[in-house]
DNA sequence: TATGGATTGGAATTATTATTTCATATTGCT
DNA sequence: AGCAATATGAAATAATAATTCCAATCCATA
């Protein structure tokens, strides 16, 4: 028998169970997970027992669904193989394999490089797409910078930094900008781990007293991406000549920061509408922050013990 | 015949033309795709013509390995099924679907979901794992904290937030503690987008003044999590009373702020090590900055015509 | 340019996996 | 409680896909 009639049969023993027309049908298949997620959230209450079983399992594992057999994945929610393709029918697929297509889609999606998603955001929100696509943009930029750091950052770098701030008397915060935020969040941390910091804020125009303040025994945090503010520069270079160390957050070999700094991370930040986003600065500041709350802590302990 | 006799037939086969003894051949497979990847390129001169095209069509469509079947992978390479099999011999496989495990792997590491991966990082830097286990920590809490909005931010608010911001003569931005850093990054991207606004500090204590100018013809940003800081709460009541609408970035509906608030955002943002990411918000709030400054560029070109 | 070995193509075979079927159990309703 | 409709389990079957096999081809070397 020719495979068109064998579908054909098919269908039609679907349509009637459903009672819903084909034209219908074809329109309430959920081509995305996100629609299908949407679906399935809809319905959870009016499936029965064992579909709603499997149903549950898709949401939590939808790794193994895109990658098992149907055999497999059953077994694993504890459920009959035919009844995860008697899920896959009431949703409106045709079996599981095109079930299944949905929760592969989703991987290829989400692993397409960022990098290209980023390409395309950016040219959907020059056309006028809609605040959404701006919003989407902001997220890969976000992420892109987030998968850039963790792949380079250097480990021994980030030890060195965090002992030579663990030492300090004092931990000065340098920023100004687009990187100020940053600075503010690493002094709201460092004060909540009862370490002793000092923002060099400008807005009272004592930059150069404070900054006058540090000593060898201090440590500094600086920030700065291109183009450098120039204050951060100048703040910069006189308190590394008072033989403060410092710790810089840049974002290229050729930055004035890195050469002041004993210690400098290069940080590349990607960018949407013009706005860099500082995902990837902002979770390198917090893992200095904390590590140095942790070495304190730990160097506490070995000196009472 | 038992499918065991048959594997170690097979087995036979290849140590043979290998020539190499079976605990050598084990060592030599390639579990995980970077190993994989480094000895692909590694044999790439001495593999013979076929062997080497699909080598280098696996190495350019490693999606496609992951989901595709043996006859249509061969078919997108322009070689037969066997050659793929054939290749994965040669590479100490047993045959084209274990081969295609690491693949499959590959995507699964990537793609783990974050929550899992963080709950892991957390375990291990509570065991005292390194900093690395920190930075590591931390960039999964802001993954994940993205994942999250971008699946679960509603479209229609943030139109409706972004018009009420664009209609503001003044917006004004509330924050503290915390939430403080993208307050100072709202009020910066404003700032580059010459839209006026005024960022509530607390330095010099004239909140109450400041607050004071505010007419329903402004607007309000206020952004604060649980713990709330009163000072927050206690500016947004006074502001809102003046009538001026305000939108609202918090972390639940029984936050105080989504009262107050015309428009509210609801962002739950990991944690780590006792600190929320930013991530999320940040990306949210240059969003809602951008949303803004196009608005009114748009608004702007309509008026002329 | 002949010859042996390696490589390749394509069909045949085998294994695996999805799907269907049907008997049984459960549920909801009068 | 009894009936019909719905849901479930388990095994049989159909479909699909991986693997093997063998003949044909290519290529290096004498």
């Amino acid at each position: 028998m020719p495979g068109q009639t064998e579908t054909s049969v098919r269908e039609t023993r679907i349509m009637l169970q459903t009672g819903l027309s084909r034209a219908t049908m074809d329109e309430q298949v959920p081509r995305d997970f996100e629609t299908l997620r949407a679906t399935i959230l809809d319905r959870r209450e009016s499936l029965p027992k064992r579909i709603a079983q499997i149903a549950a399992y898709a949401l939590d594992n939808p790794d193994d669904i895109a990658f098992g057999t149907a055999a497999s994945i059953a077994a694993s929610a504890g459920v009959q193989p035919s009844t995860l393709i008697r899920f896959a029918q009431q949703l409106g697929f045709d079996g599981f394999t095109s079930l299944q297509q949905v929760f592969r889609e989703r991987l290829r999606e989400r692993n397409s490089s960022y990098d290209e998603r980023l390409q395309a955001l950016r040219a959907k929100a020059e056309g006028g797409a809609g605040h959404r696509a701006i919003f989407d943009g902001f997220i890969a930029a976000a992420s892109t910078s987030l998968n850039d750091i963790s792949r380079t950052l250097d480990d021994a770098h980030l030890e060195e930094a965090i002992s030579l701030l663990a030492k300090a008397q004092t931990i000065y915060v340098l920023a100004k900008r687009r990187s100020y935020p940053v600075a503010t969040y690493i002094a709201y941390a460092l004060g909540k781990l009862k370490i002793r910091n000092q923002l060099i804020e400008s807005a009272a125009g004592l930059n150069a007293e404070m900054v006058g303040f540090a000593t060898p025994a201090d440590a500094v945090i600086a920030i700065s991406f291109s183009p450098y503010a120039p204050a951060t520069i100048e703040e910069a270079r006189t308190i590394s000549e008072q033989g403060v160390p410092i710790v810089a957050i840049t974002d290229s070999s050729f930055s004035p920061l890195a050469q002041f700094a004993r210690v400098w991370f290069e940080v590349a930040e990607a960018d949407f509408a013009g706005f860099r986003s500082l995902s990837a600065t902002m979770a390198l500041a917090m893992a200095l922050t904390v590590g140095v709350g942790e070495k304190r802590r730990d160097v506490g302990r070995k000196r009472k013990a």
